[in-house]
DNA sequence: TATTTTACCTGACTTATGTCAGATGAACTC
DNA sequence: GAGTTCATCTGACATAAGTCAGGTAAAATA
């Protein structure tokens, strides 16, 4: 890809879209605090509702100190929000949860959060561009936010990719894709102890995914590799690629292999720059025409 | 234009987007303090630097209590950054300006600014791609923070919409346009007492134009109506055509002419939306082949 | 000229947030 | 089982930010 030269007013660009989004996010904040809350114990709620329980995993999260943290939670507490407990294994550690009123206090947190998304759409006279310049800068700003995590194929963020996936082939391959076709996999090759299939998300949404996928034949699969456009050239394919082998290591497969289509280039280019081998036709499907090997080291 | 419905997700990407850059102001703010002054006197400093001299202006451009202003204004001054006096006019009213110590500390947090933004762009594999979706979305956010503005149409800010508008125009037009063939107007004839040119301004950043320029036949023309790709859809273009009738109202102008090409259809559908008439062709200019006239109320 | 309004200042508060030095009790390590 | 490490809590303190009730002097108004 060409280094495109930024032109002459770029940063005074940047600069009127940072004074625009310190604006907005003002705008967001205020508007928790109607709830008559401050924003450090709404955004401890919000934590724990989003279902992390662990005292000092929410620290972490929040960056908060253990003193701040220990205090806003007894506020929450005193409300009749959440309850917290001992840990089962580990009784130093404090596991929370909502009470049935936080549980609604959260609720009313999530509406107002979609209110306010929605209504930046609803105002907007192409939402398609806006949502996807969104995708963008969400992708551009939280790049080294992005984690990868393993998912059952069939969870709705990995059917999420995997539709975007189907679809972008379609698209691109020049007689039209049929999945039923393609070898469908079963889900279960693609989890552990066979396989497994990542999902790289960033704050919530599916931006990639592979699947690595167990077979009787002394190798695994790399199947369905697939990054979202709006996170295209932030090195996320190799991440994905890099986490796959982490996995095909730790279940102690030793040899990989992949196919792919002539039509998908770039997909080609890491496959070559990262230790695959180019190698003969392994199987009898349809679409793809190149195929590729690569021997793990032994973890 | 038809009405895109948002995909199923829209809402969950907007959130995800409403995430990433309140942590990314989240970063921008604690850069700030740095340089060892709490945000509030950095805020009012930065006020002082981009040219409000007006108290009373500064505290409402920054929605700040006039005791709090005061207080920040004292600490200021006690850093030897900043200097009072009162009004000339006003002696009730303070005028701020920057002391050369102000202004040495003021450059710095322009330095980090610019650096910042230069960084976000560095890094992103497709920075032209990115400034644009910054663009859509900082005219989204900031769609009633637009304002318009009288300006020499020979400023940096017109001549960037000018520039703009004849790379559209040459662009769209079928055959190639030379702006030298087209009775290129003196900038006096868009200025007061004999016409306008006015530039719509968000945060700096130019994002439409539009010139009423006026002639020696009993009426005046308007001219160079162009918005930005990413503000359209806002009201942008009629918000700019009112405001250039109403500039012509002031000046005693009762008749109003344009001309425009039929490969222009949305500013067609725009003027005769708006109580504008077609009529004959009343010049030789060789591009445009569509005429309208707009008879004003006397003001 | 007397009264009211305006622009700003001051002092006394409150709240939110953050920091730090122990205290407590549980779990781990030798 | 004694010492150490760890997670959390508590109290004391600091700072940023905001609110509010007067106070002062100049300007506007009657």
């Amino acid at each position: 890809m060409p280094a495109n030269l930024p032109p002459p007013d770029a940063v005074a660009r940047v600069r009127r879209f940072n004074r625009a989004i310190t604006r907005a996010v003002g705008a967001l904040n205020t508007s928790f605090l109607d709830r008559g809350r401050p924003l450090g114990a709404a955004r401890v709620l919000n934590a724990i509702g989003q279902g992390r329980s662990d005292l000092g995993e929410i620290r972490a999260y929040l960056g908060l100190d253990s003193g701040l943290m220990s205090r806003l939670l007894r506020g929450l507490e005193a409300e009749g929000l959440v309850a917290t407990a001992a840990d089962a294994q580990d009784s130093r550690r404090r596991v929370v949860h909502l009470t049935p009123a936080g549980a609604a206090e959260f609720a009313e947190y999530e509406r107002l959060s979609d209110a306010q998304a929605a209504g930046i759409l609803a105002t907007h006279p192409d939402p398609g561009a806006l949502l996807a310049a969104m995708d963008l800068i969400g992708s551009a700003l939280g790049r080294d936010r992005i984690t990868l995590e393993v998912c059952d194929p069939r969870s709705p963020e990995a059917l999420r990719c995997l539709q975007a996936y189907y679809a972008e082939l379609a698209a691109r391959l020049p007689h039209s894709f049929d999945v039923s076709l393609s070898c469908d996999p079963q889900a279960e090759a693609m989890m552990a102890p066979r396989g497994a299939f990542l999902v790289a998300m960033s704050d919530g949404l599916p931006l990639g995914c592979v699947g690595l996928k167990g077979t009787d034949a002394g190798y695994a699969e790399i199947k369905r590799l697939w990054v979202a456009p709006a996170a295209r050239g932030l090195g996320l394919a190799r991440r994905l690629m890099d986490g796959a082998e982490a996995a095909a290591q730790g279940l102690g497969i030793a040899l990989l292999r992949l196919d792919t289509n002539s039509a998908l280039p770039e997909a080609i280019a890491l496959y070559r720059a990262t230790g695959w081998t180019e190698i003969a036709r392994f199987n009898d499907d349809p679409y793809p025409d190149v195929f590729f090997e690569k021997r793990l080291a032994q973890a």
